[in-house]
DNA sequence: TCCCTTCCGTGATAATATCACACAAAGAAG
DNA sequence: CTTCTTTGTGTGATATTATCACGGAAGGGA
């Protein structure tokens, strides 16, 4: 096993801390698309990727989705385990976005090693910090950044991940997670594609001019 | 000094992290309207509010703003001391929204003593995690409510936390909180007037019908 | 009284969301 | 190899919000 390679402050841990982590430690492998947690009543746990590709999103009463942060390999999962902490006030929902296999560990394994661990409460805290930092970007592309430019770093994004220029997503992915509609992305790709950026097909998008595209989501 | 009363964990700490405190603790009282913090690289300290009212905001290139959260007595700004965590990557500013009375912790010794105190650590991870529960909060806000039931619940907040059901505060404060703009919230504002929710004249807004504007802000 | 700043009002146009529906491609079922 | 069903896309019409460009009114200071 090698989760301790995973867990940057293993070495920060104690011997009976370390102990209790890996005997409660589970691992689990999901597929693409499954709903590894959902919402606040349900507490997972904290999940560490081991490899794969989450994505964690909200979801607005009409069934809308927007998506807040994703998860890599050796990423940890802080609020799907929200139940944790009471001042998290919120939900989301986080989904597989390839098939992944993760590291589970029992919330009140954590909570209580964390209670005594400055370590690992530090180490907490600058995982939050990160994801925070996440979403204050993510309201600063919402608020100041025209649509056109964040479909096209959306798109440039997507193709770095997949190391690929021919995207396999249809535009109601897109739409779900930029937060936005299907009509509105599926309008705004064809006058890239008639801008000569894209290549549109059933369920894929071809990046035609990726340097066109970065023109664009630059500005 | 009444420090000790405000700083919820201050039992938890030992003597001479209470020490180190106490003796490099700095207050200051500023006025309504000045800039208590500016963005990333002013390195403050962290902000303990003794009375009065902040406000923190983000800006936009163009000049525009967003109020991001706010905060009352008692509460503490960590986000005035970014330099702190090199996982903060955004930068905030802070404005008294009344005349306020603060405290400042320096940042080294805030830093060092949370390294060894589990307890401060996790007291940190709370605070971090209201504010993140602000920030998702807000997202909800923007994304999925339009912006009438925004404004009239915004007008409802100042109206609670001022005591009073006359605001003294400009159309462009207004959009300015919500990051809207200032010809838009007229027109609003003067459709909840015919709509007889509000009354207007030059700096002030009279709520004149709560319910009204209740019932909008809940839908 | 005059100026000057701040605040407000409003038309015109653009960007994005929302609603409604039609059609086409791919897979499933027979 | 048809037919049916699901999924994905295209597009007009309308509403909401942003953006641009003014003009004008209220209040304070010289």
């Amino acid at each position: 096993m090698e989760f301790q390679s995973y867990f940057p402050i293993w070495n920060k841990l104690n011997s009976i801390h370390q102990g209790q982590i890996l005997s409660t430690l589970s691992t689990r492998t999901v597929k693409k698309g499954t709903i590894v947690h959902n919402g606040g009543n349900d507490c997972t746990g904290l999940l560490l990727v081991k490899s794969g590709q989450l994505r964690a999103y909200i979801l607005s009463d009409e069934g809308r989705e927007i998506t807040i942060y994703r998860l890599f390999d050796r990423d940890m999962c802080l609020f799907s385990a929200s139940c944790m902490m009471r001042s998290i006030q919120f939900d989301i929902t986080i989904e597989a976005e390839k098939d992944t296999d993760l590291w589970i560990i029992p919330v009140e394994v954590y909570q209580s090693i964390m209670a005594e661990s400055a370590p690992l409460a530090n180490y907490t805290n600058e995982l939050m910090a990160t994801r925070f930092s996440d979403v204050m970007w993510l309201i600063e592309q919402i608020m100041w950044k025209s649509l056109d430019k964040r479909v096209a770093a959306f798109l440039l994004e997507e193709s770095a991940i997949e190391g690929s220029d021919t995207l396999k997503i249809t535009h109601e992915a897109v739409a779900s997670h930029l937060g936005s509609h299907r009509e509105v992305i599926t309008r705004m790709l064809k006058y890239f594609q008639n801008e000569g950026m894209v290549k549109l097909s059933r369920g894929t998008i071809e990046l035609a001019d990726k340097f066109k595209l970065e023109e664009l989501s630059d500005q």
